[in-house]
RNA sequence: GGCCCCAUCGUCUAGAGGCCCAGGACAUGGCCCUUUCAAGGCUAAAACGCGGGUUCGAAUCCCGCUGGGGUCACCA
């Protein structure tokens, strides 16, 4: 019998999350200033799930108010690093909805009625000083041991203060009027109530003077109409919390529940992952920022989804390893840890090898293309489908094909130093001799299969009084130029009988022109 | 520095007052398998930051400390 109290909990939590009876919209928001960040996608993908789970729509809304930093570039890096990932939108800059235009520098006349409207109605005010007075202001506040930021200058003045500064031309921009006393007390849909305490809060600009809004503005007025019902970002939003708070109540709109989701770290723990200060693995290995290096590093979708699901989120049951579509079923609120965590490269490793192991090898020989491609060497899908399975279990990520199978492709062979050979305890004279051997017995295999040249070498091997290790290990840097392959005789089978061959020579010949010379 | 958030193995996490001398996973060590390297199997070591409360009982609730993170723009 299940005790009442945890009916009640549930009911509490239910009822907290359903409080809202409007259908589930959630939006990611970014602005396009250059490529994805790792941790954007997290954020994208919570978004993405939740709505998903709901039945609700996931909108994809572009904040480029600030055209300083504007990236042409940007927003197609953006939508192709969503759709790689299988973040679709249901609303966005490509896909016009009910609500749109979807991208904020279309929509700058509604930034700024609102903002007339907040002027009209006493909850914001303009203010003139230039950028230099600002600055100034700001120094003396400092040299008094105030704290830094705006000094409210503007705040009351009168009609003919106003008048003057309009006559004068001046540049103006539109802040928010702050309350200056008291707390306010904050609903986050994960953290409970966040209290601050309004005197510390500043008079936030709303509207800039070249006429663009302030993300503070602009998202509040686009989660307004959008009817975006939860908003989901990162904490390091949550200290500008109250001005976002006291514009929806300036407004007399509903706000949507905020949700404010943990960061990732570095890997050490050290502050938050960024593209300055490039992060590095335990063993100082860099790992990538952005999402288009996971791309091109050969991290499959599937594990990247993955991998950022189970940061901040947890499946429950103990597994961890999980579909999309079964995330979706079980994605929800109560599940999300508030606590920041390191980014754990090491996992995202293991979990990209098993969804490398788990594809059907025909599928990873299509992907083993490009990165083989992209060293410049060709393969037919033959070679590829041959390959595939062997290095299937080997490899972390898609190009890790190129270490640990590039001398199938490479052209011309390199041949395996001496240091191979004396690694197996062979002088170059010994090596070359006992391929020789090899060479011998090999090229009186009938059939070039992999069971038949792994029975002529053991045979060999047997005759010459040696483990097997002995003798295929040197081949194997003989035939492969590698200390580390694949398997030995699948590997040669792949190659062909007449290339082997060669190998065997060639590196024979080098072996024993070293050892003359 | 002010404000805000957070705190379980090295790391990602489970844990909703007794099911916990804390479970899973990655990484690490050992063993098995083995032609190298992987993969796989078994196994070991490894955590409730500290101090006060509350309670018959606290990893779980409260307070303080410490530590970490975030944020303090006419950037988002």
């Amino acid at each position: 019998m299940r005790c009442c109290c945890e009916d009640a909990a549930r009911l509490l939590v239910w009822s907290v999350l359903m409080s809202s009876s409007k259908p589930v919209r959630t939006r990611f928001a970014p602005s396009p200033t250059g490529s994805l960040h790792i941790g954007g996608l997290r954020t994208a993908l919570f978004n993405w799930l939740y709505a998903r789970h709901s039945g609700g729509q996931f909108i994809l809304r572009i904040e480029d108010t600030d055209q300083k930093r504007y990236d042409p570039d940007a927003l197609r890096i953006l939508m192709e690093s969503l759709t790689w990932a299988g973040l679709d939108w249901d609303e966005g800059p490509d896909k016009d909805g009910p609500y749109g235009p979807y991208v904020q520098s279309e929509r700058l006349a509604l930034y700024q009625e609102w903002a007339d409207w907040l002027v009209t109605n006493g909850h914001a005010y303009r203010s003139y000083e230039t950028p230099a007075e600002l600055e100034a202001s700001r120094k003396a506040r400092e040299a008094q041991g105030l704290p830094p930021g705006y000094d409210r200058g503007h705040r009351e003045l009168t009609a003919a203060q106003i008048a003057a500064y309009e006559a004068e031309g001046r540049p103006t921009v539109v802040r928010l009027k702050m309350p200056l006393t008291g707390e306010m007390h904050l609903p986050d849909a994960l953290r409970g109530t966040v209290t601050f305490d309004a005197g510390q809060l500043q008079d936030t600009v709303l509207l800039k003077s070249d006429g663009f809004p302030t993300y503070h503005l602009a998202h509040v007025i686009d989660d307004h109409f959008m009817e975006i019902s939860y908003v989901m970002r990162a904490v390091e939003w949550l200290p500008s919390f109250p001005i976002h708070w006291q514009l929806w109540q300036s407004f007399g709109w509903e706000a949507p529940a905020y949700v404010h989701l943990p960061v990732m770290l570095n890997p050490n723990g050290k502050g938050k992952m960024s593209k300055r200060n490039p992060p590095r693995d335990a063993h100082g290995r860099l790992i990538p920022v952005l999402v288009h290096d996971y791309i091109a590093a050969g991290y499959l979708p599937e594990a990247v989804d993955n991998f950022l699901a189970n940061i901040g989120w947890n499946f429950g049951g103990d597994r961890e390893v999980f579909s999309m579509a079964e995330a979706i079923e079980r994605f929800d609120l109560t599940r999300i840890n508030e606590a920041n965590s390191a980014f754990p490269p090491d996992k995202l490793d293991w979990l990209n090898g098993v969804y490398l192991r788990e594809m059907p090898a025909d599928e990873l020989a299509l992907k083993l293309r490009a990165p083989i491609e992209r060293e410049g060497w060709t393969a037919s899908d033959e070679e590829l489908r041959q390959i595939a399975p062997l290095v299937q279990p080997r490899i972390k990520t898609l190009n890790d094909v190129v270490e640990m199978a590039g001398f199938f492709f490479r052209e011309p062979f390199i041949p395996a130093g001496d240091e191979q050979f004396a690694a197996k305890g062979l002088t170059p004279a010994q090596a070359a001799a006992l391929l020789d051997k090899a060479r011998a017995a090999l090229e009186a295999v009938p059939g070039w299969t992999h069971e038949a040249l792994e029975a002529a070498m053991r045979e060999l091997a047997e005759a010459e009084g040696l483990k097997v290790k002995d003798l295929f290990n040197p081949l194997r840097s003989a035939v492969t130029g590698q200390l580390v392959s694949p398997p030995l005789f699948e590997s040669m089978a792949i190659i062909g009988r007449q290339a082997s061959l060669a190998r065997l020579a060639a590196t024979s010949a080098r072996l024993a022109g070293n050892e003359a010379s």
